[in-house]
DNA sequence: CCTTGAACCTGGGCGC
DNA sequence: TGCGCCCAGGTTCAAG
């Protein structure tokens, strides 16, 4: 489930064996993901130390004591799984190991670092994600990275931001919160879950909620604590299940979760002395779960 | 510029 | 049991 606070779980949970390590070998699976991995990855990753593990968005940014950047994004079925030693000094002998890689085992990072060596092993079935290499410098600037909103964690995100950028929107609100370039880091599923918690129509067109009569900010500042807590429940949700167990085969990116209305179909509205039935109808291709009772 | 829809790829679930 | 269809967390590209 790789939205924002997947991609954040994932980081946190890579960074402990990862950052300050060395990586001693690169195995690479196959020639591509959704694009070609870079030229001489291996070559160029090999050796390295990873300086430090970040996150924009919905994209990860291992930052090598080179100055290179390794971008990387998990698509739709992206996971790593981290394999941690046991502290003898045998080779593959790891923690939650697996006894063969699987099918859709297409990178793994054998490393060295503060939890001793480790293997971490990106899957990714669908083959959506992909791996990119930039320089430090020019992070701010790479295709991939510019022109992303503000992080709906940080403190750039604000009502009057949103009131700028929902302006000229015609598109629906749905369609609006989607589109990376005005908040980054929200997927199909918390956008539903962020209009439910702020009660609006997915189909209201995004520039009503600025020129609509009564107070714009108020409403807007609503949305924008909706996604805020929308997001940072979906994090401790993740945080805590990697404090709990990690997850038993030790898979990062995947947890349990209950939503109020994603994936609820039929279902009767959480909402109090609300009664609604959850809807789904579909927008630009994809589902939207919304409660027409309390969504305007 | 803006918006929509198809494409990329595999696997799981469902109806027949 | 098997086949065909629909669906799935995202992004990008082409066409209107």
């Amino acid at each position: 489930m790789p939205e924002l606070p997947e991609v954040e779980t994932v980081r946190r949970g890579l960074a402990p064996a990862m950052e300050g390590a060395r990586v001693e070998k690169l195995e690479q699976r196959r020639p591509d993901l959704r694009f070609p991995f870079p030229e001489r990855f291996s070559a160029r990753l090999e050796g390295r130390t990873i300086r430090s593990l970040r996150r924009r968005a919905k994209y990860l940014l291992f930052e090598l004591d080179d100055d290179a950047v390794l971008i990387a994004h998990l698509g739709m079925s992206g996971s790593f799984q981290v394999e941690t030693g046991n502290g003898a000094d045998t080779p593959g002998d790891f923690h939650h190991a697996r006894s063969t890689l699987a099918s859709h085992d297409h990178v793994i990072f054998h490393v060295d670092g503060p939890m001793g060596r480790a293997r971490i092993i990106y899957n990714d079935p669908r083959r959506f994600g992909f791996m990119l290499m930039t320089r430090r410098d020019e992070l701010d600037d790479h295709p991939t990275l510019r022109g992303l909103g503000p992080e709906p964690t940080g403190n750039t995100l604000s009502a009057e931001v949103l009131a700028e950028r929902f302006a000229a929107k015609s598109a629906p609100l749905k369609a609006a919160l989607l589109d990376q370039r005005i908040i980054a880091g929200l997927g199909n599923i918390y956008v539903c879950e962020a209009l439910w918690r702020a009660g609006l129509s997915p189909r209201r067109r995004a520039a009503t909620l600025v020129t609509a009569g009564g107070r714009p900010l108020l409403r807007l500042e609503k949305l924008v604590q909706s996604i805020r807590g929308v997001i940072a429940d979906a994090i401790d949700a993740g945080g805590s299940s990697l404090r709990d167990h990690r997850q038993t085969d030790g898979t990062l990116g995947y947890f349990q979760h209950r939503f109020d209305v994603y994936d609820r179909e039929g279902d009767r509205c959480r909402r109090e002395d609300c009664g609604g039935t959850i809807r789904r109808i579909v927008q630009s291709g994809r589902s939207t779960f919304f409660c027409p009772a309390c969504q305007r």
